[in-house]
DNA sequence: CTCAACCTTACAGCTGGCAGAAAGGTTTCG
DNA sequence: CGAAACCTTTCTGCCAGCTGTAAGGTTGAG
């Protein structure tokens, strides 16, 4: 199977595959006499594998590391269980942040809107902006 | 002022002023004899504005749209408010993804710990991940 | 035989927000 | 007068995850 078969049975881009490869994500495959890359089912199974571990919030590198402890292996499921739940944490720690963020942000909203816009003049010093400052 | 002071009162970098400035997002200052940047005390206000603007979460490119209609005498803090309503949405929208994933995540992380490690062999197949999509 | 569709490599660029380093000029204090 | 601290410009690199482009070679159908 050439890269562009693979490529369209995991709904990725060849250059992404190259790209993976290239990263070390995927192995290098065969290649054909003519140099295009040859490869096999198993190929499918692991695109698909990094697609769906990525599609779980695991950065590539993450990724690279589970499959490269498995393929040495010694991987067990206990080193993807712990990164899924170390990036648990770290999703946890992004929404809090983000909701702390929303929090401020609607606050300024709300005191925005209760602004009269004709008062603000100064390019400078944007009442809005610096309400914000004050009740920070 | 020169630029060293202007960073220590804002509390950023002189790189930082320098990428500001590169971007367009703060004006070109005087320049002594010498070539030496030389701010007046409205720089102050002003990188403050942008400092502020960005901890509420707008980007700089953001930032600098709403001084550039400011600065063009039109803006109002209308512009801003929609920019901050605009933003409001965005957060909303990426706190509901990470939700999203995460709960996925929480759900696999229950699975994985219910699951007997010596089980997963395959290389390319690790049943954490596969269980995963099975149930998504 | 021709033409399109596929494949190859390698390098550049994109987002955002700077930081590091080189190689020099200026100012200020003691 | 000398040293330290400041300043200048320009170029490069960083994070992730690709995408675009150039300049070619290969394959398969009509």
């Amino acid at each position: 199977m050439r890269i562009g078969e693979l490529a369209n049975k995991c709904g990725v881009s060849t250059k992404t595959i190259r790209y993976y490869e290239s990263i070390e994500l995927l192995d290098a495959p065969e290649r054909t006499p003519s140099g295009y890359r040859d490869y096999d089912d198993g190929a499918i199974e692991r695109l698909r594998f990094v697609r769906d571990a990525q599609a779980t919030g695991l950065t590539l590198a993450e990724v690279a590391s589970v499959l490269e402890l498995k393929s040495a292996g010694s991987g067990s499921c206990a080193h993807t269980t712990a990164l899924i739940e170390e990036h648990l944490r770290s999703i946890d720690a992004q929404i809090a942040q983000l909701t702390e963020a929303r929090r401020d942000l609607a606050r300024l909203a709300a005191r925005a809107r209760s602004l009269d816009p004709a008062t603000c003049t100064d390019a400078n010093r944007c009442q809005v902006i610096a309400a914000g400052r004050e009740t920070s």
